[in-house]
Order: structure tokens, then sequence, then C-alpha cells
RNA sequence: GCCCCCAUCGUCUAGCGGCCUAGGACACCGCCCUUUCAAGGCGGCGGCACGGGUUCGAAUCCCGUUGGGGGCACCA
């Protein structure tokens, strides 16, 4: 073995013991049954929905068993970290009521960045290599190659173990030289290898059997790296030890390295985290043939980015039921308000990943929408343009008036209100032609939107109704004048008496209301036209009927 | 190659040995309502991956097959 000389040669002069750390992160004082909870999200300037889908489940256990939710940024992968992440995480939380308990401003158990947490672990790290059971590795990346090559060769399991583990046993006095000459090296842990199978209890998936970790693995990395970090591994339990974090609950491609977790609890002679390891969020691929499900993926999924929900205004509350609803399907078949407030159970959840499906979720969000008042609609979609749409945001500024008038339209008493707004980048499309400022009026009559009716007929419609018309007002039937003017030109009085004679009119009422619709609004979808036109007022009614050539 | 996880309508799922002729929601289709667009109401389509067991009885328990996902990094 090493001597300690040797040993406490590589560590800083200073560095603390171990009860040092002990000291500074006592136990929490928290009600029985209380558990503190974590998500670790890696600052890779891309916060995938999966993360806030677990966050959401860390931060809800938490919440409602009394204990304690707190955010750890693990990025010991310098290479990997991105400018502006810390910003695009603040943005998330707040957009998703998942900002964490505790930070490095209010929280006594930080810093919640790895990299500032460098000291705490090699204090660990000098502990292991003190009682044998780490040591240093100068195998290089080469060497690591050609081991991997030979097992492959000889049909041996992958890893660095056994007899391939080449510096496990090196002798110490070559290790010390290797040491004094400067010569990179890793820490390894030094597997104990007694067991062959181990066991945990997994808070969602029951009792979990699996091969036991035989592998050295690496738990600090190289010693020419500055700042010197430890590997996920490693920084998992001493951070959740130390942070008294009880409860961790992670993706489920951890599920195979909990035996080296375990392993390394015991070592460090730590007590054990519970685990619970969740499914991942899906994605359909393929055609509708050959149907498959893969991981929601950053590169080919645009939904996978958080970015995307707020970028386009899902409103959070739907999105947060439709994650809950996803986590628990108990919670999916309760209202909204309900479920939100509701807890989320890990014994209720499912163990396959399911798929993501953004139609589900818009009309989780076009419900939702429809129970908002127009004022704070109104104001949430503001609020989204001001960032994302500038123009639209300038407009509903200063015509704020006109636009609740507008979502007033069928949404206000009525028992079953429009639900044409999903998210806040709908407004647009859906509403903008309310505003004079964003509608392009439609001068061609053969505009693909009048569905292929004759051009002259088009023109028949719009010239017969803006010579005639009559603006809505008390006792008027306004719809009569385009009943009346479809039945001049032909068209059958509704779609039954069309059905029974399609070749002896053009079309039925439906069409003519039609081409009004389209070159009122600009869409062949808006609330009823007499509401239409009476926000719209009779002058900027006529310039847009009249703009057809 | 080795190990682990998973498997009910297209999707999310209920189901945890008899309440199942498998229930609901989304999507899709049809009808109704409607002078126009939605919304809404009613109805339809559609599933226990396969093969063996266990049992009086299996979607439910066991084994195998197939399929899907994940791990075996100085990435997390």
């Amino acid at each position: 073995m090493l001597s300690q000389h040797v040993i406490d040669s590589l560590f800083p002069p200073g560095l603390p013991g171990a009860e040092h750390w002990e000291r500074r992160y006592p136990p929490r004082d928290l009600p029985e049954g209380a558990q503190v909870t974590r998500f670790a999200p890696s600052p890779t300037g891309y916060l995938h929905i999966g993360g806030v889908y677990v966050a959401t489940i860390d931060a809800d256990v938490a919440r409602h068993s009394g204990g304690r939710y707190l955010v750890r940024v693990e990025d010991t992968d310098q290479a990997r970290v991105t400018e502006g992440a810390a910003e695009q995480f603040a943005e998330a939380f707040a957009y998703f009521s998942i900002v964490p308990d505790e930070d490095d401003q209010t929280g006594r158990y930080g810093p919640y960045h790895q990299a500032a947490r460098a000291e705490i672990y090699l204090t660990y790290v000098r502990e292991l290599l003190r009682r044998g059971q780490a040591y240093p590795c100068f195998a290089t990346r080469q060497d690591l190659e050609e081991i991997a090559a030979r097992q492959r060769a000889v049909g041996a399991l992958p890893g660095y173990y056994g007899q391939w583990a080449i510096w496990r046993d090196a002798p110490p006095d070559q290790v010390a030289k290797r040491l004094a000459i400067g010569d990179p090296y890793v820490v390894r842990f030094r597997a104990p290898g007694v067991a062959r199978r181990v066991s945990f209890t997994d808070a969602i998936r029951g009792e979990l059997t699996l091969d036991d970790n035989r592998n050295d693995a690496v738990i600090l990395k190289s010693s020419d790296t500055e700042p010197r970090l430890p590997t996920y591994h490693f920084a998992h339990v001493v951070d959740d030890h130390l942070m008294r974090v009880t409860l961790v609950i992670r993706g489920e491609e951890w599920i195979s390295s909990v035996p080296l977790h375990l392993q390394l609890f015991d070592a460090l002679g730590f007590e054990r985290v519970r685990y619970a390891h969740i499914a991942p969020l899906m994605k359909q691929d393929g055609d509708s043939r050959k149907l498959a499900k893969r991981k929601l993926s950053k590169r080919h999924d645009p939904e996978a980015s958080v970015t995307f929900y707020i970028g386009q205004g899902y409103p959070a509350p739907a999105v947060q039921y439709y994650l809950r609803g996803l986590a628990n399907a108990r919670l999916a078949e309760m209202p909204l308000a309900q479920a939100l407030t509701e807890p989320i159970r890990l014994s209720e959840m499912g163990t396959a990943g399911p798929l993501v499906d953004l139609v589900k979720l818009d009309d989780i969000c076009a419900d939702y929408v429809a129970t908002l008042p127009g004022r704070q609609t109104l104001d949430e979609v503001i609020t989204w343009a001001r960032r994302y749409d500038p123009e639209l945001a300038a407009v509903l500024d200063t015509e704020q008036d006109l636009a609740l008038r507008a979502l007033a339209i069928e949404r206000g008493d009525t028992p079953n209100p429009r639900k044409d707004l999903r998210k806040w980048a709908d407004f647009r499309a859906v509403y903008g032609y309310f505003f004079a400022e964003l509608f392009t009026p439609v001068t061609n009559p053969a505009d693909p939107r009048f569905g292929g009716l004759d051009p002259e007929l088009v023109r028949a419609v719009a010239r017969g109704f803006a010579d005639g018309y009559q603006p809505p007002g008390e006792g008027t039937e306004w719809f009569g004048q385009i009943r009346q003017l479809a039945a001049d030109l032909g068209f059958a009085p509704s779609q039954k008496v069309y059905k029974q004679d399609p070749a002896a009119y053009p079309g039925s009422i439906r069409e003519a209301s039609q081409v009004i619709r389209i070159l009122l609004t600009g869409t062949p979808r808006s609330p009823d036209l007499a509401a239409v036109a009476a926000a719209l007022g009779t002058d900027e009614v006529l310039r847009r009927v009249r703009a057809l050539r």
C-alpha cells in the first residue's frame, strides 16, 4: 500500500478532514418521514422537458412530505458547461413552479454547484486512498483501448477489473516514482468484489437485483485537469450524503450504476440513500406502419427542450397538469386545479416510458385557457409577446379594449366557451385579424382560402354584401343580409337542401358566409361573424370587403 | 458479448386471479345542434405481443420467445 506520506503529498496541505464537512453539514432537523430530494441537471445550455418532469416529481415529493427540494448543478464536466445555462434554468424553474427550496444564497448545504465543491471531494478521495480503498492509476486512454481490444479478442467482459486492472496492485515504489515524475493519473475506487449479486428496493419498481459492480471506477478525474473534479458517481455519493438528501429521483439509465453507488456509500461509511428510477419521456418515431418508441432527443425533437414550451407560450399550469398526469394517471382524471395540489405518489408511477403527445397537450391547454378570464389571457399574451413577438405586444398595448372585446366573444358567460387558444403564440393567428395593423386584406378572388369557389361568385358576394351593408345593431338580424344575399346569388339556404341536389347550386349558405368570413378575418375559422363585425366597426368591415379586386 | 428494465386500443392509461363481453381520456370517423366558424351532445372504429404452464377460473401469477428501452466512459 502507498505510504501515508505519499498520499498526503498529493493533496493541498490545509485540506480539512471528513469530520470538518460532517460538522459543517449537520443532519437536517426535519419531521419524521420528510424527504429531501434533489434535481441534478448538467448546465449544457439545454434543459430537457424530461428534466422538468423529474424536477416536478422531486419538488412534489419533498413538499408533500414536509421536506426540502434542492437543485444541484452537475458541472463536473467543464468542457460541456455552456454560457447562459444558469439563466435558462432560472427561467424554466420559475415558469414551471419548480424553484428550489434552497440555493447558494439561502441554503446551508451549498455550494450547489459541484465545481465549487472540489475541496470537499478531495477530502473523501484522500480518505479512501488512506484506507487503501482507492488507488492512483496511470493508464492512458491508449492503454485502456488496448485493454478493451484484448478483452474483446478473448471474449472477456469489458471493464477495468481483476487482471485487467493493471495499476490496482502495482508495487508502491513504482507508483511513487510515477507520482514523483508528475505523470498524470486518475484515482480509481478499489471495488470490493465480494458479492456476486446485489439487491435494493427502488421506490418505484420495488426490489431490483443485478450483478454487483466489479469495476474499479474512476472517482477523481486526471491530475492534469484544473479544477480537479470527481466523476458523477463519486460526486453523487458525497454530495447527496453531505446535503442530507434522503431520496434520489433520477432517470432509469442510472439503474445499472446503483451497485457501484452502494459500494461507494458503504466504503465511505455513509448511510445509503433511497432511489427512485423514472422511465424516460419518449417520442414516437417512424411512420404509422412501423411504430417505434425512442427517447425524446435534443437533436431531433424541438419539443424536447423547455425553450420550445416557453417560446411557444404553453400555459405553465397546463403543462404541469399534463406532466403530472403522465407521472400518476390518477391525477390526469382530476380537474386541473385539484391535480396540481394532490400529491404525486412514486408507488403509482408507471415503469414504461410514456410518449410525449403534443396533441393531447394542446387539448389540455385549450381547456385550460378557456377557463381564464379575458383580462388574464390578455396579460399572459402580452407578457409572452413582449419577448417573442414585439410587434404584437405593441399593438396589444395600444388596443387593449379591442383585444378584450375580441377575447370576450363566445368566451364570457357561456357554459361552452370557445376553445381556440392553446398557447400564447396562437394569439396572432387566431385573434390577430381584429387589429387593422396585423391584418392583410384579401384582394384576390381566386385566393385558395375561398375553397375553389368561382372567382366571379366571390366578387359578387363581396360586392353585394358591401353595397347593402347593414351594421349590427339592436333588433336587426345581422346575418339575415348574408342569407338574403346568398339566396339572391343562387346558393342553397342550408346544407341539407344543398346535399339533396348539389348540382342545382354553386354551394350552400355555408360557402357564401365563408366568403365573408375570409374577407373579414383572413381565416376559415372565426367566431360568429356578427360579433366580429361589431368589434371591427362599419368602416373597417367595408374596407376589408372592398379590398377584393 | 454480458447485465438490467419494460410490454393493455394509434397515444396516455384503468385493471393488481372471478366485478372484463377489458373501462376512461386524446386523436380519427359519423350523426345531432346550428342562418356561418368553433364549442357542445350522442354514437362508431380500435387493444391485453406470442407460446407454454399454475388454477375451477388469468389482462392479472410463473417460465420461455419476440419486440422496445437502458447500462458496461476521466458524459452526466
